[in-house]
Formats: structure tokens, sequence, C-alpha cells
DNA sequence: CAAATTGTTTAGCT
DNA sequence: CAGCTAAACAATTT
């Protein structure tokens, strides 16, 4: 479920019950879930891979869908998943599983970086290439899933914006030349907009070119597979196409 | 069927 | 105290 374009789908899936009243409100989460009863649903955001839910009286829950999160309006999905939060309203059940749920405090905008998000129409290419300046010891791959930077990328889109420009995941970013940086910056926002157009078909997998590949779609060689960076996480990639810069 | 995975937070160590 | 790692959480797929 998760990545940054998942949460612009399902801000659009919800949005029906925006301005609706909560009838009931309920769920394993560890928040007072009653105090939501008869609040009005305000509005609804997303930053990256985070929703909030602005209710009457600027309470405010977020919800993030960590690695095995999911959402179902209606209907109550697979029995065995417990709900986390459920919340009644008089068009319909909105219920989320297994997720992170978590009050907001007053003031909580303020802590976020809201010219981060790369599925906004706020994103500024200037503030994370000031950001990437910071960090030249840091690794592309680390850096690409960094939510300070780019909020709402994550473990697909890295594979993929790196294999797109021809980068190795384990450049230093201080080594990286500025002309590529800006590749890098352009493109990761680009294959955000791309992965929402494709996961909205359904053809997300069918147009990774890296990801899970044995053989490089350039140039035919063998795909390498490894567990790179700080953040150690799975990635794929082509030492013959993808330049080392470090 | 064991292992791996679109993620993050936190406890606990050096 | 900074910096790192392992664990915890959990559902579905291969």
């Amino acid at each position: 479920m998760p990545e940054g374009p998942s949460l612009v789908l399902l801000k659009e899936d919800i949005l029906q019950f925006r301005r609706k009243k909560v009838i009931v409100a309920g769920g394993n989460a560890a928040i007072d879930t009653d105090q939501l009863r008869g609040r009005q649903l305000n509005e609804i955001k997303t930053w990256g891979k985070q929703l909030f839910l602005v209710f009457s009286g600027k309470i405010t829950i977020r919800i993030h869908l960590l690695m095995f999160g999911a959402y179902s309006i209606d209907e109550r999905i697979r029995l065995k998943r417990s709900v986390k939060l459920e919340l009644h309203f008089n068009t319909g059940i909105l219920y989320f599983y297994t997720c992170s749920v978590k009050e907001m405090a007053p003031g909580w905008e303020k802590s976020y970086d809201w010219n981060a998000d790369l599925l906004s129409k706020k994103w500024d290419p200037r503030g994370a290439r000031a950001k990437l300046k910071q960090l030249p010891g840091t690794l592309a791959c680390d850096a690409l899933l960094d939510q300070e930077i780019f909020s709402g990328s994550g473990n697909i889109v890295k594979n993929e914006v790196l294999f797109r420009i021809y980068l190795h995941p384990e450049s230093k970013l201080g080594a990286i030349p500025a002309k590529t940086i800006s590749l890098l910056i352009k493109e990761t926002r680009q294959y955000c907009y791309d992965f929402l157009k494709w996961k909205r078909e359904n053809k997300l997998k069918s147009n990774w070119q890296i990801i899970g590949k044995k053989k490089c779609p350039r140039c035919d060689l063998p795909v390498q597979k490894k567990y790179c960076g700080k953040t150690r996480r799975r990635t794929f990639f082509c030492n013959n196409c993808q330049n080392k810069y470090e």
C-alpha cells in the first residue's frame, strides 16, 4: 500500500467523507476514539506517506500505513484483520487496518516541511537541492529514502529512479555532478507521477525496469541485488550502466 | 513453508 | 551524547 502515490489515491478515495460528521468511531488504536464522535471531518491532508484527518476542534489524527497497512470503505476486508480505526458516517464507513494511528499535538503543521512532499504542488526542488548539499557523505540510495528530503519516496521509487538516471545507488552525494543531482531531483518527482498513473491502471509492476530483473534492460548484463546503505534496503542495479561517484 | 517485503520507531548497545 | 543495530510491529506473497 505505502509510498506517496498510493496515499494520493487513498485521499481521493476518502474525499467523499470530507465535511461529514462522525456518528461512531472505534478500533483498537491507542488513542481516544470516543472524542471523535460527533465531530466533522473538516480536512484530509497528506504529506508523503502520511495521512492527516483534521476534525472539528482541530483534533488531528495521523495515519501511517507502514509496510502492511490497508483501508477499506463500507466493507470489512479479511475478517482476521483487526480494525485499528473505524469511522462511521451517515454515508458510509471508513476502516483502517494494521497502521500507525497517532493524535497530533496542536501546531503540528509547523513541524513538517510542506515543500518536501513530492506529491504536492508545493514541492520545491530547490529545497531538496539545498538539503542534499548538506549531506556530501550520504549515499544516493539513502538520500532517496529520506522523508525530510523526498517525502513520499520509498524503496520502489528509489530503485527505479536510480536506474532511470543511470546512477549507482552507492554514489556519494558530494561526488555526484550537479547536473546529475538536478536529474535525480527531477526524475524522483517524475517517477512519483508515473507511479501514480501506473498504479491507477494497475500496471505498476509491469513498468518496473530494474526491480526483480535478472538482466539489465539496457545492456543485458546481470542485475545486482544488494542491501545498500545505512538503510539496508533491497537495491537492484546494473553495475555496468549505473555510474558510481565516490 | 520459510523467507522476504512498497516502513518507521524505539530500546539498547558501543 | 552521538551513532549505530536489532527488534518490534504485521499481512501477504513467493
